[in-house]
DNA sequence: GCTTGACTTAGAGCATACTCTAACTTCTAG
DNA sequence: CTAGAAGTTAGAGTATGCTCTAAGTCAAGC
């Protein structure tokens, strides 16, 4: 295990940049990383594994703030086990549900495609009914945005 | 059908903000909607219609600007058929690859809480084999963020 | 006629998440 | 020894997506 890489290498190796690195430690995200001599920084393999589940956390959109809480609380010792995993399952609940939203969504769009595609073959070869409005369909939809928490 | 809703009702049903309509407006995502005499809003069937298929795009994460590009080409005419399939169809892609990333992502979420919940078996009890840092695992993880496109 | 309340507009302000600049230091190679 | 590449910091700037303010208009009720 090379437990001391460089910026530039986990740069490369997470996807982040430099720049992201710093800013995620400067805010509190990842805790200060070792310095060589020269105060240049060294990433161990604990810092690549964590940085490695925060990238999981943004994935599934968690917030910077609640990413900031749950690594205090992760600094702060084992004892906050309890409400770190409590933390972890309302996000799960809460992307659980996004993931489904999404795969609701998709499917309308595979129908908008579908009719789209329907649509060119009426329109292309010569059919001079072209006079319709297109889209005259969409299922029912429920969201709620505002002051729902 | 009732086609003619106040901003108020459209809020309501959509569950965007009074605010948030009229910005759409603005910026052009939602086409000029009717006035009453006095110049209030009243939204058609064909608007809401509209803004529940805005809805879906935004759902599924599509930017603003791009929802603007679909919009134009929309009021264009319906020789801009083609051209917005192939935006769906890229944007479909962009969505199925998304889902498929958290649904990883969840997963291992529910691996760290599953991981959360044996810690805290041998924590609460009275086994003072407290001294183990936590935060050992994770799988492999590849993303990609910069310079990609 | 006057107030109330819901609406209108243009534009300012805010939250989030980076992204970059400026000025400086330090390591490495020639 | 010196040039250049790569790193450092604090802090400014940017992009996105709203969200709200200020000032004004309009219809309806008292």
């Amino acid at each position: 295990m090379e437990s001391h890489l460089s910026i530039d290498e986990v740069a490369k190796r997470t996807g982040l940049t430099a720049y992201t690195l710093r800013y995620y430690e400067r805010i509190g995200l990842i805790a200060p990383v070792a310095r060589a001599a020269g105060g240049q920084r060294r990433y161990a393999a604990s810092d690549m594994a964590w940085i490695e589940f925060l990238l999981r956390l943004r994935t599934t959109n968690m917030p910077i703030g609640k990413m900031r809480s749950f690594a205090i609380l992760r600094g702060a010792g084992d004892s906050t086990a309890p409400e770190r995993r409590r933390m972890l399952e309302e996000h799960l609940a809460d992307v659980l549900a996004k993931i489904e939203a999404m795969r609701q969504s998709a499917g309308a769009l595979q129908a908008k495609i579908a009719y789209y595609r329907s649509l060119e073959q009426s329109l292309a070869p010569g059919s001079t009914s072209g006079k319709g409005d297109l889209d005259e369909h969409s299922k029912p939809l429920r969201t709620r945005h505002r002051k729902t928490a």
